[in-house]
DNA sequence: GAGTTTGAAACT
DNA sequence: CAGTTTCAAACTC
C-alpha cells in the first residue's frame, strides 16, 4: 500500500477528483483523430514551418486511432478478460489496416468513452491515467507523440489495472506478471497495429514498464537511465541483438543524453514519454524500479523481451515505418531534437492545409539520416547471422514485408522469424555500408544522404551554413553532428538567424529553396524541349557544366538524376539522364532502358498479381501518385512518399511520408533499400548488373522532386515496370524492385 | 586524408 | 546581365 509506487501515484494523484472535471477529462471524451493533428503545436521548439511536416507524420488518422482503440481494447481485456475478442480486433485491424481508417475513426471516438469509463471504474487506475493525461497535455497531448505518450500511458495503466491497481509489489508482481504476459501475448498484435510511426513506442514501453529487460540485456542497472535516454531506434536495435542474442550497446549513451537535453529544449513527444517514465523511474528510483523489478520476473521478461522482439519484429516489419515513417517519429524522437528542421519558408501555408502534402521537409530529412544511421547499426548486427536468409527470402522478402507488416501470425511465431525479417529488411542495404571502414562507405554515406538529401551533411568552413553552398541550409535542415561544419549557425538555436537568412535569401531568389529539380508535368508541352530528355524531371535552372561534361556529380542535373535541358548552359553535354540537345540516354543506358521497358511489360503481369496484395496497401495511400519516370521503379516509390512535397528536393520527398501508410511500411523496406545504395552514375555503372538498382537512388531522388508525384499520366507511367537487369543483380535489390512493381499498378493513376 | 577540380552561389 | 570571387562538394591521388 505504502509502496513507493503507490505513493508516487497517490502524490500525484492527490487531484484526481479534480481531474474529472478538468479539461483532462475533456480532452479525453472528446478524443478525437483530429485533436493529435491539433496537437501538433506540440513541437513548441520547432519552428511553425518546421511544424507542418510533422503534422502529416504523426497525425495521421490511422495510427491515432489505432493507438486509441488499442489502448480501450487492452483496457477492456484487462477487465473484461476479452483478450481473444480483442485479439482478433486487432488482427483484424491489423489485416485492414489500410483500410480502416473509417473504422479507426470510429474507435476513436468511442476511445473517448472507453477511457473516461476506464478511469471511473478504477480509482486508482484513474488517478494514473489521469496523471500521465495530465504530463502528456502538459507537454502537447494533441501532437502525434502525445499519442505515443498515451499508447506508454495506456500501458502503464495497463500494469496499474491490476487487481489493487496499486497493491504491493508482491500482489502486483503476481498480478501484473500474468497480465503481462496475457497482454504480451495479446499485445503483439496491438504492437504490430501500433507500427506507426511510434513503433519504436511499444518497445519503450516494454523497457520502460519492464526495466528488468534492461537489466536482463545486460544494461546498466540505471534502467531508468537507460530507458530514459533509450531512443526507439536504439531500443529497436537493443531488440534486435537481443533477437539475435548479442548484447545491447549503450555506447550511444552520451548521444541519448545529449539528445534527451535536446528534447526537453524543444519539448518532444518522445522527451515527454521519457520524462514520465523517469520521473518514476529516477525520482523514485529505488521504489519504482524495485517495484518494476519485481514486477517482472526474469521468465516474464525474457518472455516479454522475446515477445517484444517478434512484436518489434512485425514493427520490423513496417520497421519502414522507422525509416521513413520514423522520419518523423522515432527516429525524429532522437534527431528532431537535436537537429530541427528549417522549415521551408513555403511550408507554412501548407502544412495545415495538407499535413499529408508537404510535411516539413528539414525535419523529415534528418530524421531520415537517423534513421539511417540506426538502420546501418543494426543491420550490422543482424547481418552476420542473417546474411544467408535475404538470399534464401530475398525475393519474397518485400512482399512478405508487405503483407505481413500488419499479420501477427508471424508475431506470435518465433522471434526467429522476426529477426530474419528484420535482417533481412537490413540487408536490403547496400554490402559496401556493412563495412564501415571502407571509404567507399564513406562517400555512399554521403551520397546516401542523398537519397538522401535526408543525410545531408556538410563541411562548410566559412559559409557558416547560411549560405546555399551549404547543402544543409540549401535543404531546409538544420545540421547535424554528422556535419563537420565549422562556426556553424545553421542550427535550431540561431533558428532566428537561420529564417532571416533564408528569408534574405528568397527575397533575392523566391525559388532559392525550392526544389532544383522539376518535374516536367504532363501539362508541359511534350513537344517542350525539356522535356526531350529520357527523365521527365528537369533542373530548375539547368547547369553549366563545362568540363564535367554533365557526366559527373558537378553537375547538378546529373546529379540529380535528371536530364540536361534547353535551360542548361553546359558546354559538351554527355548527360547520361539526357542531353540538353534532346539525345537521350547514352548507348548502355538505352539498352538497359528498352530492356527494362520489356520487363516491366513482364513484370506487369506480376505485379498484377501481387495488386491484391498491394491493394491493401494502395488503399492507404490514396493520395499517393505514381509516378511514371522512365527510369524505373524507384521513381514511383519515391513519388508515392513524397509526392506533395515541393518545398524541397527529392530528399525531401522521400522523407515525407504521407502519412502513414501502412503502405508504406511495406515500401518502405524497399525504399530503405534503395536509399541506402549509394547513387552511381550510371555511365560509370552502367556495365554493372547492378546498374538499374543504382540508378533508382538517384532518379528517385531526380523523379522525386514534388512535380513528379503530379505526373502520373504521362507515357512514361507504363515504363514503371521493374528495372531491366535487375534479375541478375543482388536478390536485396530484387525484392525492392518486386515491392515496387506490385505497388505500382496498385495505385491509382493521378491523372 | 590531403590536395585538386569543378561549378554553383555570391558578389561586384 | 556579365564577370569575378568565394565556397564547398566531388573527385583524384
Amino acid at each position: 500500500m505504502d509502496t513507493p509506487e503507490r505513493t508516487q501515484i497517490g502524490s500525484s494523484s492527490t487531484p484526481i477528483s479534480k481531474y474529472e472535471d478538468s479539461p483532462v477529462f475533456n480532452y479525453i471524451n472528446n478524443l478525437s483523430p483530429i485533436k493529435p493533428v491539433k496537437s501538433i503545436h506540440v513541437t513548441q521548439a520547432f519552428s511553425s514551418l518546421t511544424f507542418s511536416s510533422l503534422p502529416s507524420i504523426f497525425t495521421s488518422p490511422q495510427v491515432t486511432s489505432i493507438k486509441e482503440s488499442w489502448f480501450l481494447r487492452r483496457h477492456q481485456n484487462l477487465e473484461s478478460s476479452k483478450l481473444k475478442s480483442l485479439s482478433v480486433d486487432v488482427e483484424t485491424m491489423s489485416n485492414n489496416e489500410g483500410t480502416q481508417d473509417e473504422a479507426d475513426l470510429q474507435e476513436i471516438s468511442q476511445a473517448g468513452i472507453s477511457i473516461a469509463s476506464a478511469s471511473v471504474e478504477q480509482p486508482g487506475e484513474r488517478a494514473e491515467f489521469a496523471i500521465e493525461l495530465s504530463r502528456t497535455l502538459k507537454y502537447d497531448c494533441g501532437s502525434p507523440d502525445c499519442c505515443t505518450n498515451q499508447d506508454i500511458d495506456l500501458q502503464r495503466v495497463d500494469a496499474i489495472d491490476q487487481p489493487e491497481g496499486n497493491a504491493n509489489h508482491g500482489d502486483n508482481q503476481t498480478g501484473k506478471g500474468c497480465d503481462w504476459e496475457g497482454l504480451v501475448v495479446s499485445d503483439t498484435p496491438d504492437l504490430l497495429i501500433l507500427s506507426s510511426p511510434n513503433d519504436a513506442e511499444a518497445f519503450r514501453g516494454i523497457f520502460q514498464n519492464s526495466p528488468g529487460l534492461a537489466i536482463g540485456l545486460g544494461v546498466s542497472p540505471s534502467s531508468s537511465f537507460f530507458q530514459n535516454n533509450m531512443t526507439n531506434v536504439q531500443q529497436m536495435q537493443l531488440f534486435f541483438q537481443v533477437g539475435l542474442g548479442k548484447e545491447p550497446e549503450m555506447g550511444d549513451a552520451s548521444q541519448n543524453l545529449e539528445i534527451r537535453n535536446t528534447q526537453e529544449d524543444h519539448g518532444s513527444d518522445d522527451l515527454e514519454s521519457v520524462e514520465i517514465y523517469s520521473t518514476d523511474g529516477l525520482e523514485n528510483e529505488s521504489a519504482a524500479l524495485e517495484s518494476l523489478d519485481k514486477m517482472k520476473a526474469l521468465s516474464n521478461l525474457q518472455r516479454g523481451m522475446r515477445r517484444r522482439c517478434l512484436d518489434f519484429e512485425m514493427v520490423g516489419g513496417h520497421k519502414c515505418k522507422i525509416l521513413c515513417d520514423s522520419s518523423s517519429s522515432h527516429s525524429e524522437n532522437k534527431i528532431n531534437s537535436k537537429n530541427l528542421q528549417l522549415p521551408p519558408v513555403n511550408n507554412n501555408r501548407r502544412s495545415q492545409s495538407s499535413r499529408c502534402i508537404v510535411p516539413g521537409i528539414g525535419l523529415h530529412l534528418n530524421s531520415l539520416a537517423l534513421a539511417k544511421r540506426d538502420y546501418k547499426v543494426i543491420k550490422c548486427d543482424t547481418l552476420s547471422s542473417e546474411t544467408q536468409v535475404l538470399n534464401a527470402s530475398d525475393q519474397e522478402l518485400l512482399p512478405q514485408t508487405m503483407i505481413s507488416s500488419a499479420p501477427e501470425k508471424e508475431a506470435d511465431e518465433s522471434g526467429d522469424i522476426l529477426v530474419e525479417d528484420t535482417s533481412q529488411a537490413l540487408v536490403l542495404m547496400n554490402p559496401e555500408e556493412l563495412n564501415p571502414s571502407s571509404p567507399r562507405k564513406k562517400r555512399h554515406k554521403v551520397e546516401h544522404g542523398v537519397e538522401g538529401e535526408a543525410c545531408k551533411r556538410c563541411n562548410c568552413k566559412k559559409s557558416k551554413c547560411l549560405k546555399l553552398y551549404c547543402e544543409c541550409f540549401a535543404a531546409g535542415v538544420y545540421c547535424t553532428e554528422p556535419c563537420a561544419c565549422q562556426d556553424c549557425f545553421n542550427k535550431p538555436i540561431h533558428e532566428d538567424i537561420v529564417l532571416a537568412t533564408r528569408k534574405h535569401i528568397e527575397s533575392r531568389n523566391p525559388l532559392a529553396f525550392a526544389p532544383k529539380v522539376i518535374r516536367c508535368s504532363d501539362t508541359v508541352d511534350v513537344a517542350d524541349e525539356s522535356m526531350k530528355t529520357p527523365a521527365s524531371a528537369r533542373h530548375k535552372r539547368g547547369c553549366n557544366c563545362k568540363k564535367s561534361s554533365c557526366l559527373k556529380k558537378y553537375c547538378e542535373c546529373y546529379q540529380s538524376g535528371v536530364g540536361c535541358s534547353v535551360n542548361c548552359r553546359c558546354e559538351g553535354c554527355k548527360n547520361a539522364f539526357g542531353t540538353k540537345d534532346g539525345s537521350i540516354l547514352v548507348g548502355p543506358e538505352c539498352a538497359a532502358e528498352e530492356e527494362e521497358a520489356e520487363k516491366s511489360e513482364k513484370t506487369e503481369h506480376d505485379a498484377i498479381t501481387l495488386k491484391r496484395e498491394n491493394s491493401r496497401m494502395e488503399e492507404q495511400v490514396p493520395s499517393a501518385n505514381l509516378p511514371s519516370t522512365p527510369s524505373g521503379l524507384s521513381r514511383p516509390l519515391a513519388h508515392l512518399v513524397f509526392p506533395l512535397s515541393k518545398v524541397n528536393p527529392p530528399r525531401t520527398s522521400f522523407l515525407t511520408k504521407n502519412g502513414s501508410s501502412i503502405v508504406l511500411k511495406g515500401s518502405q523496406k524497399l525504399r530503405t533499400d534503395e536509399f541506402l545504395l549509394p547513387p552511381q552514375p550510371k555511365l560509370e555503372k552502367l556495365l554493372q548488373p547492378k546498374n538499374a538498382e543504382d540508378e533508382m537512388p538517384e532518379i528517385l531522388r531526380g523523379s522525386s522532386t514534388p512535380n513528379d508525384g503530379i505526373k502520373m499520366a504521362s507515357p512514361n507511367c507504363k515504363r514503371v515496370s521493374p528495372p531491366h537487369g535487375e534479375l541478375g543483380s543482388s536478390p536485396s535489390l530484387r525484392s525492392g524492385r518486386r515491392l515496387i512493381l506490385q505497388s505500382i499498378p496498385s495505385f491509382p493513376s493521378l491523372t
